[in-house]
DNA sequence: GGATTACTTTAAAACCATTCTAAAGCGATT
DNA sequence: AATCGCTTTAGAATGGTTTTAAAGTAATCC
């Protein structure tokens, strides 16, 4: 009987995602799934937890934005995300796992793929000893031309 | 006379930071000139407010974290210093303003330049529209092997 | 040189993204 | 349906950074 604005049910194209979720060793949750959702359909997007729960929002449900951190972390820890360099203090999150590198809006924060043509990174330099890379990641900072 | 724990006066070899911080429209305090004398004379280095006051600190003398925060932004604003990638959080400047970029220990926030002869990029991507480059900068990430 | 003015520094409060806490909720297994 | 352990949640806590308003100081004017 209405009032409850909780995180909607299972939809059509789920399965997959739960799937996804199983095997990373998380339980499916409504939450979990429902964020899966909207970041693993359509297009590569870059997202941090602020404007992850405004997307929410306007989809007319609700989530703790504790949930919505924990639910990217343990996305990244599964391999489902790629974290990018924080910008402007604020963490994110790039649903494109594949190679490739940024121009970020110094104004807005906005983070915007490379083609992985246009740049190709001649001679890597030799790892300190001890360490292994994680990721490489060019980032280009654009301002608006005045 | 003495418990006052101030910032020291001036120095041999100020004058030149003096006349780079009047060039620049700051006035030359004895605070920028302090912090002035910490970056700019050595080997370059990356900073923070934090360590930079830790540094100050170790020298037996006193400034506000604000202060120093406001020196940064002051001295990035001017030119002298580059302002890296956020890392853990942390906004972290780099004395070195020629074009270079860095490992990242992502276990603690700690910075080394990459020689500059040991990467190369090829093909620079067409910026969007009406944007220009600020910089440009490769980070490896780098986590100690187990 | 001393008074005036405008910019600086400062401690403390405010801010804001992120993490923690501990209690209520829920998924899986029986 | 009952139990168990993981999850979600609101709210508090944390920590880096910024703001505030008052006291301090560099530059300017006489």
């Amino acid at each position: 009987m209405g009032g409850v604005n909780n995180i909607v049910g299972l939809m059509l194209g789920d399965a997959k995602i739960i799937e996804v979720l199983k095997d990373a060793g998380l339980r499916p949750t409504k939450q979990r799934i429902f964020v899966g959702r909207l970041l693993f359909t359509g297009k590569h997007q870059h997202v941090s937890a602020d404007r992850l729960q405004l997307q929410i929002r306007e989809l007319g449900q609700k989530m703790a934005l504790a949930t919505i951190y924990n639910c990217l972390h343990q996305f990244h820890k599964a391999g489902l995300l790629k974290k990018v360099n924080a910008v402007n203090d604020v963490i994110m999150f790039d649903t494109n796992l594949s190679y490739h590198h940024h121009f970020l809006n110094v104004d807005t924060g906005e983070l915007t793929d490379i083609k992985e043509e246009a740049v190709s990174i001649a001679g890597l330099p030799s790892l300190p000893d001890g360490f292994e890379a994680l990721s490489m990641e060019l980032t280009i900072r654009l301002k608006p031309q005045i």
